[in-house]
DNA sequence: AAAATGATCAAG
DNA sequence: TTGATCATTTTA
């Protein structure tokens, strides 16, 4: 009984306040940077994985050359843009992994957050076995390290697929994101987002935002 | 540094 | 219908 207690307090779902629609119904940028330091958790038939979010992208719609929406581009793929905030679109890149991104602001501003890593949190065992098909007491560190730092990775442990949660709603009971658990301080860094050579002067745009120190950020700079 | 790998998109 | 692209990951 006390060790039960002891041992699961983080991954108890009544105390994991949910985000409301207001959070994502806000300016982009600012969505982006207040994602830092939440918990995404996905629950599938009982099991519930939690990862806290370090590393985000904002990709700004219309104007963004970088964005799927760029000059209000619309297609089956990318379709959940357009829609309400506080839903997921999940898309598929390079033919084999699957990217997460938040949907912001409202109906008809085709803006979002793309979730670049995570520091797992708990459901370790799945997460270690979607993505090594190990036990997670066998992985090496750097493999631990590499659980989700990274947008296709972290879909992989935390088993988000287009399928299953493209347009799914952050206000359900799926997939969702809950406020910050420790009220640890941290700083924010912000910088050039990553891969995105096409997108002439939006390159440079600083839009990337993660937890500055965190070991489980993609690509440090 | 470069391959893997196939859904997606715009052109024809 | 098709050829080029791609908000990545892995291996070397």
């Amino acid at each position: 009984m006390f060790t039960r207690m002891h041992k699961l307090p983080v991954t108890r779902g009544d105390i994991m306040e949910k985000l409301p629609r207001e959070f994502y119904e806000r300016n982009t940028l600012d969505v982006a940077r207040d994602l830092l330091g939440k918990y995404l958790v996905h629950e599938t038939n009982g099991i519930r994985r939690i990862g806290k979010i370090i590393e985000v992208e904002a990709y700004m719609g219309p104007e963004d050359k970088a964005a799927h929406s760029y000059n209000r581009r619309r297609t089956e793929r990318n379709d959940v843009m357009y829609g309400p905030a506080g839903h997921a679109y999940v898309y598929i890149i390079y033919g084999m992994y699957s990217c997460m991104n938040v949907i912001t602001e409202g109906i008809d501003i085709p803006r979002g957050v793309l979730i670049r890593a995570l520091e797992p949190v708990d459901g370790l065992s799945e997460m270690a076995i979607s993505r090594f098909g190990k036990n997670y007491s066998e992985l090496k560190k750097s493999q631990i390290l590499n659980l989700t730092s990274g947008p296709g990775k972290l879909c992989i442990a935390m088993n988000i697929t287009k399928a299953k949660d493209n347009g799914e709603d952050l206000c359900g009971n799926n997939l969702y994101i809950t406020k910050s658990i420790t009220t640890d301080p941290f700083e924010i860094t912000a910088c050039k987002r990553i891969n995105i050579d096409y997108a002439e002067e939006y390159i440079d745009k600083p839009w990337r935002f993660y937890i500055k120190g965190n070991p489980f950020v993609s690509k440090p700079r």
